[in-house]
DNA sequence: CTGAAAGCGCTAACAA
DNA sequence: TTGTTAGCGCTTTCAG
């Protein structure tokens, strides 16, 4: 334990026997000083334990110290304006000690995110929060970012060859092991079950398919998956294939549907008139599905939690700018499993504002 | 929209013609100033939307202004060490804006909570956050507590006859309703089940009691309820009664284990040779569980979260008493679903600290 | 009852 | 390259 009491930077000047002035310069990596003294004062913070006071700071500066970026995008609306939310509650808390969320909205996943990534790194922020669509497109620019020290936080996706800060998500393959051992504890025993997801093409949903896959055939033995669905995230299209494939195939005991579109299913099964015959577990919650889940047409949904995601990225970069905590290479969130009984306690299902 | 700027009290003074002392004396409601020029002030802040710079007002008193009380149990660890670490990781945050924690614990839930309390009491703190262990003996204390402006915060169990601000906790109700569905959906058609619980007398525990009992009935059609072991969380009397309870009754399928003590429950079925036969449904989490998790003698556990309950407290403490925000009148949670498939994700079980 | 002024720890502008 | 100083918005003390 190095002192007791905080040290401040008169404390430090006096120790180094130079002006307080020098001291900030030393501290900041400024240029105009002497690379002797500024080892000298570091050596001495360093011993003492400085911590810089960040009250004072944000005080003595008054524009805001840490500006976040994000860039994610508007549609699908019940998850991304979760996801804003969590930003903007978040940083709300932090606000006088200079944190501020720059909000750089694009219209749909992978619909113009370099453009919008481009324009934030002009704007000389701390961070950028980005849902990376088209990872592969991204990395050169968020390695840009992150040469000119600016930490990038994915959220929600991932860019998982690029040099980001970090990453906030549910992990696919974790929704889909917990999709696999629901259905195989809530089917009866050796189903045929089917998944319907949104492309191949998408990691998170390619990773999720193969996840729940493996899992099932371990966890449910004598079971089988006997279709894979790709609906492209659009209405028409799942419907009819999901309906063909019922229409086909009459010992289908359950679905997993890896994306948010789940409704397009719900009617399939309906419109067969199988409700109740066959099973789903879905992906995320919104209030169109609470018939679906109090009539156990759907079992569970695994609610990825978008609000929390973005308090957790708020979180972390400022604990880490703040208070100059190391930011985890990932941050992998569990997932909550919604059901019929817990239902009202979501904050997509209720009325008042409570988390 | 009142105004652009926020305004701070130099433009008060200059606004209402008196000087910033006579405003902080208004804004304080402390007594040397005339009725009429507080009025005047105050509505004055009121119109220009005044809201004070916390950095400011933390810089200047130096000594910490959000100071919060937390009595609660040591034991049992692996419940209240996490809600203590939630406690103070989430107060760390907010260190430089004043705010602190005064831990003081009592040994086990309903050990020297009055005393704690009292002590509490005498240190003139902001919030007090406390378990009720005993809320009928409580109840006059915090009742005494709130009439001294002291914010009372329940948490993780309540003492709803008193004035308490709020209570954070996973709702008992919520907890049996989750396992009753579980229970009805994991186990085949019409299964007999039991419940283990600790005492009746307690709140919680009766409260879980009767809603999974309700929920039950109503769930799973020609199941049944055929008996309630009361373990007063004693290890062997919890192994000796279900032992004996699986011996009268072979056809139990099922077993919702509504206080953490599940590790006698597991061995008694291991002891009868029922792993694979009879399945538990339990409450919260532990390293010890694992085993049980994998073999899926437990099939899931409900994580009432207790690093997040400590979390929420102290959030909603700063909130209001920094951000000026209401408290609402209850907190209520959303308990995990803890599965084999996402157990790896939990603090409990995880070694890293993150959260 | 009210006003004036010092000072919290830090940054930034200017002087040397 | 370094030192000096004003001032961020607020509380608090001391004078009036």
């Amino acid at each position: 334990m190095p002192s007791i009491r905080n040290i401040g930077v008169q404390e430090i000047a006096r120790l180094a026997h130079v002006s307080i002035g020098t001291v900030d310069r030393a501290l900041h990596g400024r240029k105009e000083i002497s690379e002797k003294t500024r080892k000298r004062i570091l050596r001495i913070a360093q011993e003492r334990g400085y911590r810089p006071n960040l009250a004072a700071r944000a005080l003595s500066v008054g524009a805001p110290l840490i500006r976040i970026g994000v860039c994610i995008p508007r549609e699908i609306h019940y998850f991304y304006d979760q996801l804003r939310d969590g930003f903007l509650n978040e940083a709300r808390r932090f606000e006088q000690l200079g944190v501020e969320i720059v909000y750089h909205p694009i219209q749909r996943l992978g619909g113009g995110e370099c453009a919008g990534m481009k324009e934030l790194l002009a704007l000389k922020l701390q961070v950028i929060a980005i849902c990376p669509g088209d990872p592969a497109n991204l990395t050169g620019l968020i390695n840009q970012a992150e040469t000119q020290n600016v930490r990038v936080i994915c959220v929600a996706s991932d860019a998982p060859q690029s040099a980001r800060s970090t990453v906030v998500c549910v992990n696919p393959e974790v929704n889909g092991h917990i999709a696999a051992e629901l259905m195989a504890k809530f089917l009866p025993s050796a189903p045929q079950v089917a998944i319907v997801t949104g492309m191949f093409a998408t990691e998170d949903h390619r990773k999720k398919v193969q996840a729940f896959s493996e899992k099932f055939q371990q966890l449910a033995p004598g079971g089988k998956l006997v279709g894979v669905v790709e609906g492209h995230d659009d209405e028409d299209e799942t419907f009819q294939k999901v309906y063909a494939l019922l229409g086909r195939n009459k010992t289908i005991k359950g679905l997993y549907v890896s994306t948010a579109n789940c409704l397009p299913v719900c009617h399939a099964v309906g419109a067969r008139g199988l409700h109740g015959k066959v099973r789903l577990i879905t992906t995320d919650l919104f209030k169109e599905m609470v018939p679906y889940l109090e009539k156990d047409t759907i079992l569970a949904s695994i609610h990825q939690r978008p609000y929390v995601q973005g308090q957790i990225a708020v979180r972390l970069a400022v604990d880490h700018l703040a208070n100059g905590r190391p930011i985890p290479p990932s941050y992998y969130l569990t997932p909550h499993v919604v059901l019929r009984s817990n239902l009202h306690l979501f904050r997509e299902i209720r009325s008042d504002g409570i988390l």
